[in-house]
RNA sequence: GCGGACGUGGUGGAACCGGUAGACACACAGGACUUAAAAUCCUGAGAUGGCAACAUCGUGCGGGUUCGACUCCCGCCGUCCGCACCA
């Protein structure tokens, strides 16, 4: 028969059309059935998709799938992430509105994912931009208002004056706006934040429950919260140098234990005392000034010298009222962590001891190791200006002396707990996190509104619920900087709700992190006229798998788990006692590629990769511009971007190959954790092998047994091998599905169809049959990878039914273990020898078996073994 | 500086709970088919030595535990990532 190649990029389309005819992938709430929720992270609406998504969602794709043939029912939902800057972006520099730019990029992009055979549910498909979304939005906004969850600040915030809005601290990357790249400036604004740090005890603790999670993910965000246990510690005030009205300094410490080894407190530009002082003192204001406008840069930070001014302000130490230290106000010291105020242990801090050599103060070492010989190098070393950090005893400090700093700590927690002043104990045991509220303002206009309004009577004003949505001015101008919301001529422009004045909207939108944070629980219902349906959502809820990039471990994610608590707060939320809205997360890695540039040019000009031709393997690659016929170089392998050029289309691909091709591609020989390398060879090899499952088909079609073929009398042991390698790969594909190591699943379907091939190279009892059973569960079984391809072959070996509604097919545990399995023979821990015995062997043949082969006699020598270790189905071991 | 991950052939990677290292794929070499190419199929291959049988070495480096270590422990080296003046 004339052999014909698939022709995947005709026949996909053809496959999804029948998909959403049949509505194979809509979804019901039916609380009779397991549900499983998989969800991948929705898309920015850039306008194209990138190989990034095509990885992120062929995976969750393939899960989705497979729990679908298990028998779950599966939620599988897309929308879209639609409002933010870019935008706007596009607005001020093509004058296209950012509504209209936002909905063709959501044409064209779910075209593109349509395009990849995606098993998704469109009928839920959401839109953060669309109104329909927002409102429930806003509502749940002022649902947490009423609760507390979301107030109204002055805040120093920080300022990105490139995109001209404020950022989260989350948000500022080393000193620069997330998105913008520019220096981050820090300015006064009334500012909405939610209370995150409402939560921060649970979202710390409540990580220890998320087994599922990567430890990475976990961690990053345990740093990010940031626990310290220390004291909050007052100090007296020397009244003859402190200004009025301040009798007392309060710090936070986690180091009490070094108390005695005090030699100055710091303080920050921004502390209270500071201004006090600093209204007396030109000088001290001035320093303050110039601390304030410190960069925040990384590079700033790191090459910043610690400067410090003396205030002339005494304080009394704690345990003896005839010791004061000097007060500084410093410029390595936060005003919003702690207290914003510290005393300094020049000994033990490595900050302290460089300010403290600066400003040449004091250093005496309060802790020392515990080994008396170690001492004297280590103290020198603390005088030299490396601060002792280790763990010891304490000198130096009186009554503590010869304790352990651990016990240090205690000793003076517990006297300073029980010493008063004026009335209130001089310290306290405190918890300090780093964790901060989130500033959710932006002064843009593609954002979600803040549904409140600001009348000079009744101060701010939420928007009644019957007057929701808040909806965004279509007729909004974006030629100038700053927020288009402020400047419209009538949209600010309202009643009070409460008292009908005049009054004024807020014009402020929301941070587009909120509109992530609880889209997953949008899908559950899409359609509710409230935020959720709570029917809905406690049946779907939480997400069973979740898959996304590294890039969100803190900010979306930390978000979500707060928004979701938040939730539950004010009843949108909280059935089942679920406070976690992933319980399961994946972080796949991302998508690189080979870099190309023209050569001898600097800067670096980049070439795509469909603009240079590759010639030579190995070492010898050389490439090529082919417009211009000169030689180009290539350069690393990175994360394919638009600066580098190093990008795939997916669409080229997708239409040269196939969908099921690049879906292949992307879940072979990378474990899906890791970077995958775009290569053209792999593209190709993933191709071949689409082709050589059609001609398995063919083959089958011709020489195995017929659809529904009797099972055979007798089966020859061609025909059981083949069955054997079949029903493995069927155990061994669904659990590396199942746990994600799709690499492996691929390579085990490699190996059956290697199997099968060879199998149809031979005769036998019932090896037909055994053909026939092969040739169908590796269509199956290809299923949730190569979707479109296992729908053609399954047509064609007879069926009119769908692989993507077919159960999942269950292996035979009889054929899952052999009969004879192959033992390692070893002499000293060496291979020497293989043994192939009955499963059923006992110990003492398997051991009489092996010390008769010729090689183990040989390999000892005529020695005497002392000792033969026999592993059952393993290995035996002769040692001489 | 603090925290974490990783290191296996020419390449991507596999190896369950400590039990035959290198599955599977890519690239490569040789062969078959073809006028030729493409496509396909077959064969080979960790390194070194040897015609071969075989031997020795081999999972970043150095030690240790064990009958046996890619896997566990200790100490290094290297690469990557996150956080960072956090008191």
């Amino acid at each position: 028969m004339a052999i014909e190649r698939y022709n995947a990029p005709e026949r996909e389309p053809h496959w999804q059309k029948v998909w959403e005819q049949r509505q194979t992938f809509r979804t019901a709430t039916d609380t009779s059935r397991p549900k499983c929720y998989v969800l991948e992270m929705f898309p920015y609406p850039s306008g194209r998709i990138h190989m990034g998504h095509v990885r992120n969602y062929t995976m969750g794709d393939v899960l989705a799938r497979y729990k679908k043939a298990q028998g779950f029912n599966v939620l599988h939902p897309m929308g879209w992430d639609a409002f933010g800057m870019p935008a706007e972006n596009a607005a001020m520099e093509r004058k296209v509105h950012p509504k209209a730019w936002t909905y063709e990029n959501i044409a064209a992009m779910k075209g593109q994912l349509k395009s990849m055979g995606l098993s998704l549910d469109w009928s839920r498909e959401i839109a953060t931009c669309d109104p329909s979304y927002y409102v429930h939005q806003q509502r749940m906004f002022l649902d947490m208002l009423r609760e507390g969850l979301v107030y109204r600040r002055s805040a120093k915030v920080n300022w990105d004056p490139v995109d001209h809005t404020v950022l989260a601290n989350e948000q500022v990357i080393d000193g620069r706006g997330w998105r913008s790249g520019a220096l981050v400036e820090q300015r006064d604004l009334q500012q909405w934040a939610f209370r995150i740090t409402h939560y921060t005890q649970d979202l710390l603790e409540a990580l220890g429950t998320l087994e599922k999670w990567p430890e990475k993910v976990r961690l990053m965000q345990a740093n990010w919260i940031g626990r310290s246990e220390g004291l909050m510690l007052r100090w007296t005030l020397d009244a003859a140098t402190a200004p009025a009205g301040h009798s007392e300094l309060e710090v936070f410490t986690t180091r009490p234990d070094t108390l005695f080894g005090a030699s100055f407190m710091a303080i920050a530009p921004d502390h209270p005392l500071a201004k006090a002082a600093a209204t007396k003192d030109p000088n001290l204001a001035a320093f303050c000034d110039e601390c304030r406008r410190m960069g925040t840069s990384v590079a700033e930070i790191e090459t910043a010298e610690k400067k410090g001014y003396d205030t002339g302000i005494k304080a009394v130490h704690p345990f003896d009222p005839n010791w004061t230290v000097p007060v500084y106000v410093a410029n390595f010291i936060l005003m919003d962590y702690g207290t914003g105020a510290i005393f300094g242990c020049p000994g033990h801090d490595q900050r302290d001891i460089e300010f403290a050599k600066k400003l040449g103060l004091p250093i005496l070492p309060v802790v020392a190791p515990k080994d008396e010989p170690k001492r004297g190098q280590a103290i020198a070393k603390v005088h030299e200006g490396v601060a002792f950090l280790e763990d010891g005893v304490m000198i130096n400090s009186r009554f503590l002396d010869g304790l352990t700093p651990a016990e240090a700590f205690d000793e003076v927690a517990k006297r300073l707990e029980a010493e008063t002043l004026a009335g209130t104990p001089v310290a306290q045991r405190k918890i300090n996190y780093r964790l901060r509220d989130w500033g959710i303002s932006r002064q843009r206009y593609w954002g979600c509104p803040i549904p409140v309004v600001h009348c000079k009577d009744c101060g701010t004003v939420p928007v009644p619920h019957n007057q929701l949505p808040v909806t965004l001015p279509d007729d909004a101008t974006f030629d100038l900087p700053g927020n288009p919301l402020d400047r419209h001529p009538t949209w600010k422009h309202v009643d009070c709700p409460k008292c009908g004045k005049a009054a004024t909207r807020e014009t402020d939108t929301m941070d587009t992190f909120v509109d992530s944070s609880w889209y997953f629980a949008r899908f559950t219902a899409p359609d509710a006229k409230t935020p959720t349906d709570r029917a809905a959502l406690d049946y779907w809820m939480p997400v069973d798998q979740y898959i996304g990039g590294i890039e969100h471990a803190i900010l979306h994610l930390l978000y979500s788990r707060f928004f979701y608590r938040a939730m539950g707060e004010t009843g949108h939320a909280g059935g089942k006692n679920i406070r976690e809205p992933f319980a399961a997360l994946f972080t796949q890695g991302m998508v690189v590629h080979e870099t190309y540039r023209r050569a001898g040019v600097e800067p670096p000009q980049w070439l795509l990769p469909t603009e240079v031709a590759i010639e030579g393997d190995g070492d010898g690659r050389k490439a090529t511009e082919i417009a211009t016929g000169k030689p180009a170089i290539i350069g690393s392998i990175e994360k394919m971007s638009k600066s580098k050029k190093n990008l795939v289309d997916p669409d080229d691909i997708i239409q040269h190959w196939g969908a099921d091709c690049a879906r292949w591609f992307m879940l072979s020989d990378s474990p899906p954790e890791r970077d995958v390398i775009w290569t053209e060879a792999g593209v190709s090899s993933a191709g071949r092998f689409m082709q050589r499952v059609w001609r398995l088909v063919d083959l089958a079609i011709e020489k195995a047994a017929a659809k529904d073929a009797p099972r055979p009398e007798s089966i020859g042991s061609e025909a059981l091998a083949l069955r054997r390698a079949t029903h493995k790969a069927l155990d061994q594909v669904g659990r590396n599905i199942e746990a994600l190591r799709f690499n492996v699943a691929v390579a085990q379907l490699y190996e059956l169809s290697n199997a099968l091939s060879e199998a149809f190279g031979k005769s036998g009892d019932g090896l037909g049959w055994a053909q026939r059973e092969a040739t169908e569960l590796l269509v199956q079984m290809l299923g949730p990878m190569m979707p479109h391809l296992a729908e053609e072959c399954w047509a064609r070996l007879g069926y009119n039914t769908l692989i993507a509604e077919q159960p999942w097919p269950k292996a035979e545990p009889a054929l899952l273990v052999d009969d004879t399995v192959v033992v390692a023979v070893q002499v000293n821990g060496k291979r020497r020898d293989e043994l192939s015995v009955s499963r059923s062997a006992t110990l003492a043949e398997v051991e009489a078996a092996a010390m008769g082969l010729p090689s183990i006699v040989r390999a000892l020598e005529g020695r005497k073994p002392k000792k033969v270790i026999v592993v059952p189905q393993r290995i035996v071991n002769v040692v001489v």
